[in-house]
DNA sequence: TCCCCATAAATGTCAGACAATTAAATCGTG
DNA sequence: CACGATTTAATTGTCTGACATTTATGGGGA
């Protein structure tokens, strides 16, 4: 099933702009190049490699969409090793988790699990170390979300701030940067889900004891709380799901 | 809008490649394209962009860095929407963390407890989804962290195999994705750690603990014995920072 | 002194050509 | 008619050379 795939042995097979950019890339990734140290230009790059000055773009073009070097034009000018932003981090992880769930039949209660079980595990650390802004914030989302004729989509994307803001409360970027991006990888087939009044009441009222929760820095409870909320997604994910099935018999292929 | 030559802020007027690229990827991401979905030719898209050939080639490029599309050569070849693999997913992830982590001055203690926290939220799933195989390779594993004279490296590498296999009871390919990334992208900064006998001998005491646990399907416990995993690897990492403090104090060559 | 402009260096873009690869059509032979 | 070998066409991979655009830098004149 997941054995070591063979496509790996031969670094000879693949394209001259692939060998180039994994040569670079591995330099990043070692530590030989740092943040903001300037790429050899392309004219010497080409000349090193012994290749012709298009191969050696397309070779850096691969490194800009990882976000690993950006170029700057005129003189004083060339590639440099990039800093990564989390924002930057943070769009390229939604990317792969979106391609990975749009692209892979993963069905919506798998997606689902495994973002509240990450979400699970931020509580602790959010309960202790939450503030007085997050659980503000966490208020002002659930202000938002009462808020009568609100749309599907409005209501997700409040969804996602209350959650966001309950995992910044754990301080800890890199924490914050993984569940990013399941939410946002999972948003597409959020945004396929119908709420009714009655379950964005429901969904609210958690969101409410949920907040009060964080407040008393209870942590098992907030584990409880998110626990239920999984159910009631699933559960509405299960409706929605029915619903269109009865509707329309094919609509993908 | 007659000229907007100087009116190109919103837009982001970037490289005509990029441009480009953003163009597919959104047609990917939004499900206009789908999985296997053979793009125009090189040719033709250079003639539907009003671009050349080379301009198109550095926007694939940027796709095929993404793991998007792939190429394939000879008639009947060209661009395909990719389907991206769990493997490939599991790269592109553990790329980004680690770049993340190692351009960004990213403390081993916040990755650490980030790492432990994912963990945690999969504990209950995998009590309740393991299997007898999830046990058995957790305990080649300890079997393996026992025997004397293991380097540091191998060490980490079945301490990482351990955690895979526990990660990998919950039967969630979406969370094994997360935490494979999350623990691939800190083995830079976990390899930096000198692992003592008698420190190993707590840490495989600790994976004993937790398989057992695992097999009573005993989710509190298995929180509370990862909880500790974190503070023993966490004193490990500050005594051997404090190590390499004492022992010099400027060069790292 | 300060502003304007020429210069140089680097990336961005274009055009055309050839090489390499591969599937499919064609042809020749039994 | 059947089947294998060969040719053909389509497509990506690569090279060469040129020009356009951007930007820091330095020099010259009011």
């Amino acid at each position: 099933m997941s054995d070591n795939s063979k496509s790996q042995q031969k670094t000879a097979e693949k394209d001259l702009s692939a060998q180039i950019a994994q040569a670079i890339r591995d330099a990043i990734l070692s530590g030989d190049l740092v943040a903001d140290d300037r790429l050899p230009s392309e004219a010497e790059l080409s000349d090193t490699y012994g290749v012709s000055r298009p191969t050696v773009r397309e070779a850096l073009k691969r490194l800009a969409a990882q976000s690993l070097i950006r170029t700057k034009r005129g003189a004083s000018g060339g590639a440099f090793v990039h800093r990564l932003s989390y924002p930057e981090a943070y769009s390229q992880l939604a990317t792969t988790a979106t391609l990975l769930l749009s692209l892979n039949e993963v069905d919506f209660a798998t997606a689902c699990r495994a973002r509240f079980a990450l979400e699970r595990g931020c509580a602790p650390l959010s309960a202790q170390n939450r503030d007085v802004d997050h659980l503000a914030a966490m208020r002002a989302e659930i202000t938002r979300q009462s808020q009568p004729g609100l749309s599907d989509e409005a209501f997700c994307a409040s969804d996602v701030a209350f959650h966001r803001a309950l995992v910044d409360g754990a301080s800890n970027p890199v924490l914050s940067w993984h569940l990013a991006g399941a939410v946002e990888g999972m948003q597409p087939l959020m945004n396929m889900i119908t709420f009714r009044n009655r379950d964005r009441a429901e969904i609210v009222a958690l969101h409410i004891r949920i907040t009060d929760a964080l407040e008393a820095r209870d942590a098992a409870l907030i584990d409880q709380l998110l626990n239920a909320l999984c159910t009631v997604t699933l559960r509405q994910a299960e409706a929605t799901e029915s619903l269109h099935a009865q509707k329309n018999s094919g609509a993908r292929i």
